[in-house]
DNA sequence: CTGTTAGCGCCTTCAA
DNA sequence: TTGAAGGCGCTAACAG
C-alpha cells in the first residue's frame, strides 16, 4: 500500500501470454498445449505444462468463451436466490452432476429492483458467451429461445415457449381443498396468489371446483387477495379472519402466504389448527421449521429441476423441447385438523 | 436444420454491430449511448435507444467485462450446491440488495469430481474478468487473493489468508455436549468429522473439553469416523451402536451425519430420543425436515453469508479485510432428551 | 459531436 | 512442429 502510482497493478491475473514467455514458446503453442491439441512436441508440452503448473495458470472462462462456440457451463437464472430457487438449483445441480456441465448461477433483478423482463436481460447477457444453456426460474414472460437454449421452470404465462416445466396446480390445488373438506371443513377461505400468474388462476380453480364437487357454493367473501407475498398475505388474513363469518380453514396460494395466515391467526388468540386450519401450497423449507409446521402442497421442486437438465441436454444435442408436468404431492402436518365441534 | 452449410447462423445474438448498422452509426457511439456517456446528440442517442429496444439488445456480459474494470458482479464460488452452501449463499444475496452488486454463484466441481484446489481453479476462471471480488464458501486450501479480492467462509483451514468468516466451532461443540451431560447422559459418542479440517478437529475438541469439565474420561471407543458424509457416518454410527457399550447419546459433528445416525438408530428398533439421543451441528434446513427434528448447534449461515459481503465490499473499496467470528447457538428440538432410567 | 484505432485473453486457421 | 495473424463483442483513448 506504499505505491499508490497511477497504474495499480495488483499482481493481476496469470494470462496465457505469462506462459508463453515464461515458456519461451508462442501463445498459440500454450493454448494449444493446454486444450490438448496434437502436433506438439511432447518435450514442449511437458514445459509448457510445468510452467502452467508453476505459475498456476487457468485460462480464463470469460475469454475462452468468446472465442469458442461451448464453454460447458449451463446456467440457472433466478430473479432472486429465495428459498423456492435454491432447491430448485440443488436439483439442477444434482441432476448435472456426472455429466461435463458445470453449474452457474445468476440472480438477475438483485441490482436492478423488481425490473419485469429480467430473464430477458439474463438470458442476454450470458448467453450464447459465458453459458451453453439456460434454466429460467419462474420467468415472467414468454423465454426468447433464439439466444441459447431455455427451459422455464413455473412460468408465470404456464407452458408456453418450447420448454417447460411445471406442477399440476389445478390437481394440487384441489388436492388441497379436498383435504379441508374431509377434515370436516365447510366454510373454507382461499388467499389468492398473483391474479396475472397463471399459477394463481389454477389454483383458485381447482379450489373452485373441488366446492363445486362437494356441493358447496363459492363465497366471494371467503376469498382474498395474497398476491403470494408476505406482507399482503398478512392483511388479507386479517381481513379474512376478521369477517362476520370467519372460515374454519384456509388455503393459502403458497406457503409463504399460509405462514403469514398462521402467524395472524396465532397474534388474534385463534389455535392453529384447533381454531383454524391452514393449508399451503410448494412445500418451502420453511413449513417444516415454522409451529405448528405446515399442511402444504408440494411441488416436487428437487424433480423439476432434474427434469429441466434433461430436456435441456437433450436440446442441447438437437432436440426440440417439450413440456413436463409434474404431479402435486399433498403433505399432512401439523397445522390442518378437524373443525370444533 | 435444412441448411447445414459450413457457416451456421441461428439467429445469433444481437451484437452491438447489428445496432450500429441499424441505427447507422458507428459501433463506438453505440457504445457510449448504452453507457450514458455524453457528448451524443440527442437526436442521435434517440434513435440509437430506438434500434436497442427494437432488436432487444443487451451488452454481453462476458465482453464487458473484458473490456471493462468492474463488472458489478460479485462472485460465490462453491464446491457443490448442497444446503450449507445454498443458506450462505441467499444471506449473501441478501446482504446485496440495495448495492448495485449482482451476483453469480459458481460450483466448481460439478463436471471435475471432488478435485481438491476447486477454489483457486474457479477463482482464476472467474476473477479479474467476471466477478470484482469473491466469496469462497468452505475453500480447502488457502484462498489466493491476488486474483480479485475474496472472503473465506468457514474455511478448512482455519483464518488463515487475509479475509475470513467462520464460527465458533470450539465453543459450539463444547454447547452441543453440555447439553447432552445437562440432560443426564454420560456415555456420549462423537462421531467425527474430516480429520484434515480445522473445523472437525475443533468440534473434537470442544466435545473432549466438555467431557473433561464433567469428570468423564475421555474413551476413544466412543469416537467414530463420520467424515462428514452421509455414507461413511452411516457406517461409523452402525458400529459405534453395535459396540458392547453403545452410547446414549451421540455428538454428530454436522447434521448430514446427525441424520444418519438417527437413520440407522431408528432402523436398529432404536427410539430417538427415548433409546438415544443425537446431536448435529449446522442447523440445515433438513434438520426440522427430519423425523424426530434434530436438536443441534447452529450456525448462523444467513449472518455470516452478510458478514462475508461486508468485509468483500470493504475490501473493494480497499479494505484490508479481516476475521469475523460468529457465535454458535443450541438449538433444541426433539431428538435429544435424558437417557431412560 | 462522431468515427477510427487499439486492444482485453483466448482460440483457430493458415503459413512457415 | 511451431508461430503469426485475425477476430469474438465491447470500451477507452484519440482524431477528425
Amino acid at each position: 500500500m506504499t505505491t499508490t502510482g497511477p497504474l495499480r497493478t495488483p499482481r493481476s491475473r496469470v494470462t496465457i501470454r505469462d506462459v508463453a514467455l515464461a515458456a519461451g514458446v508462442s501463445v498459440a503453442t500454450v493454448s494449444k498445449v493446454v486444450n490438448g491439441r496434437d502436433g506438439i512436441a511432447d518435450a514442449t508440452s511437458e514445459r509448457v505444462l510445468g510452467v502452467v503448473a508453476d505459475l498456476g495458470y487457468e485460462s480464463s472462462l470469460v475469454a475462452t468463451s468468446m472465442r469458442r462456440r461451448r464453454t460447458g457451463v449451463v446456467g440457472v437464472l433466478v430473479a432472486e436466490f429465495e428459498p423456492f430457487a435454491l432447491q430448485l438449483l440443488q436439483g439442477v445441480s444434482e441432476a448435472l452432476q456426472g455429466t461435463d456441465y458445470d453449474v452457474l448461477a445468476y440472480a438477475g433483478s438483485v441490482s436492478e429492483g423488481d425490473h419485469v423482463g429480467w430473464e430477458r436481460r439474463s438470458l442476454s447477457r450470458l448467453g450464447g458467451t459465458l453459458i451453453d444453456g439456460a434454466v429460467v426460474v419462474t420467468p415472467t414472460v414468454a423465454v426468447p429461445t433464439s439466444v441459447v437454449p431455455a427451459v422455464a421452470i413455473d412460468p408465470h404465462t404456464g407452458p408456453a415457449g418450447p420448454a417447460t416445466v411445471d406442477t399440476d396446480n389445478l390437481a394440487g390445488a384441489r388436492l388441497a381443498t379436498e383435504h379441508l373438506l374431509s377434515l370436516g371443513h365447510r366454510r373454507i377461505g382461499h388467499l389468492r396468489g398473483r391474479g396475472d400468474l397463471v399459477s394463481a388462476q389454477l389454483r383458485e380453480r381447482g379450489y373452485r371446483e373441488a366446492l363445486a364437487d362437494a356441493g358447496i357454493a363459492f363465497d366471494e367473501r371467503l376469498v382474498a387477495e395474497g398476491g403470494y407475498r408476505r406482507a399482503e398475505a398478512a392483511v388479507a388474513a386479517a381481513a379474512l379472519l376478521s369477517s362476520d363469518e370467519p372460515p374454519t380453514a384456509v388455503f393459502a396460494a403458497n406457503d409463504l402466504s399460509a405462514i403469514e395466515t398462521v402467524r395472524i391467526a396465532t397474534e388474534r388468540g385463534l389455535r392453529v389448527p384447533d381454531d383454524l386450519s391452514v393449508i399451503g401450497f410448494d412445500d418451502i423449507p420453511d413449513a417444516t421449521a415454522c409451529s405448528p409446521t405446515l399442511t402444504t402442497i408440494r411441488q416436487p421442486l428437487h424433480e423439476m429441476g432434474a427434469a429441466a437438465v434433461r430436456t435441456l441436454l437433450d436440446m442441447l444435442s438437437g432436440g426440440e423441447g417439450g413440456h413436463v408436468r409434474m404431479p402435486a404431492e399433498l403433505i399432512v402436518r401439523e397445522s390442518t385438523g378437524a373443525p370444533r365441534a
